[in-house]
DNA sequence: AACTCGTGGGT
DNA sequence: TACCCAAGAGT
């Protein structure tokens, strides 16, 4: 199968239609870029947009959110989900900060040896902030090749298949990898959408082979299902947060359990947990406001 | 290798 | 409305 005409028509695509995000600018820098790929995990653009502006504004370089406190990169972090990223960012601040001078590696083996870099931030930063000429493969860039190649209706699960893929479909010149790594990834998220894709828009739609085949629903049955959220240990820890969060200081250990969950025992294993994870620490007593009497506590580390 | 980890938008 | 899904990573 031909598939040499899919990274122009979609590098000419996104020429016109690419969103207009200060990540992409040429006044971002390797960090800028960095801490927009730790929030995008998982995460939607148009809610990682202000608190990435926040986030750099009060921390511009990796020295000076090392210096912080990590509870203020959790407090910062505010609803972002998944906090943990802030606590590993906050760390990889440090270890950038250490041992590379201050300065982001443009190395991929360098920067997946720092906490909360894996597989794909690590491409990532070394083509978007750097040039470097990799394959980044994202949710959207698998579910487009799994459609447009492969002639299935959604990716299967993530393998090193996936890379071998990508890079079997990347320019050899640099500057149009890089482009194209962006602009599969940007299809992905606003043209080819896993649940309603706008093929009348798609530049690649007389390419795809899964619109040739007629929309088969021959999607992948492996996919585990993401468990439900509502009633879930995810939302009595983020309850937990959220109350530390909004708190200036320490708070009642019981004053946490409340707020986690109706369960006792549910309240009782997020806070467990998230002390396991770092995300809060324990104050050895505050005084309860009510009764004067010193009670355990909690506060972000 | 399967499981866990938030929060919110789109359908 | 429930449900699916989201610029993944660590264990």
């Amino acid at each position: 199968m031909d598939t040499t005409g899919i990274a122009p028509a979609v590098n000419a695509w996104y020429a016109r239609n690419a969103r207009e995000l200060p990540w992409r600018e040429p006044a971002a820098t390797p960090w800028s870029i960095l801490v927009s790929e730790f929030m995008l995990q998982q995460t939607q653009v148009d809610r990682v947009l202000p608190r990435w502006t926040d986030w750099l504004e009060r921390w511009p370089t990796p020295s000076a959110l090392a210096a912080a406190e990590p509870g203020e990169a959790v407090r910062a972090w505010d609803r972002l989900g998944y906090p943990r990223r802030a606590l590993w960012l906050h760390r990889a601040a440090v270890e950038i900060a250490e041992q590379h001078g201050d300065a982001v590696p443009a190395d991929v083996d360098q920067l997946l040896a720092l906490t909360g870099i894996g597989p794909y931030t690590a491409r990532a930063v070394s083509v978007f902030a750097f040039g470097e000429h990799h394959p980044v493969v994202d949710t959207n860039t698998r579910r487009v090749i799994a459609r447009a190649v492969h002639g299935r209706a959604a990716a299967g699960m993530p393998a090193a298949r996936d890379l071998e893929d990508m890079a079997a479909l990347l320019p050899a010149e640099p500057a149009a990898a890089a482009t194209f790594n962006a602009a599969a990834m940007e299809l992905g998220a606003i043209v080819c959408t896993a649940r309603a894709p706008r093929c009348d828009e798609c530049p690649i739609a007389a390419l795809c082979e899964w619109r040739g085949a007629g929309y088969p629903d021959n999607a992948p049955t492996k996919r585990p299902k993401q468990a439900r959220f509502e009633g879930s240990d995810r939302q009595a820890r983020g309850r937990v947060l959220a109350l530390l969060r909004k708190s200036a200081g320490a708070v009642s250990r019981a004053a946490a359990l409340h707020a986690a969950s109706d369960d006792p025992e549910q309240a009782e294993r997020a806070v467990t947990t998230l002390l396991a994870d770092g995300l809060v620490q324990e104050e050895t007593a505050i005084n309860d406001g009510e009764t004067g009497a010193v009670v355990p506590a909690l506060r972000l580390p």
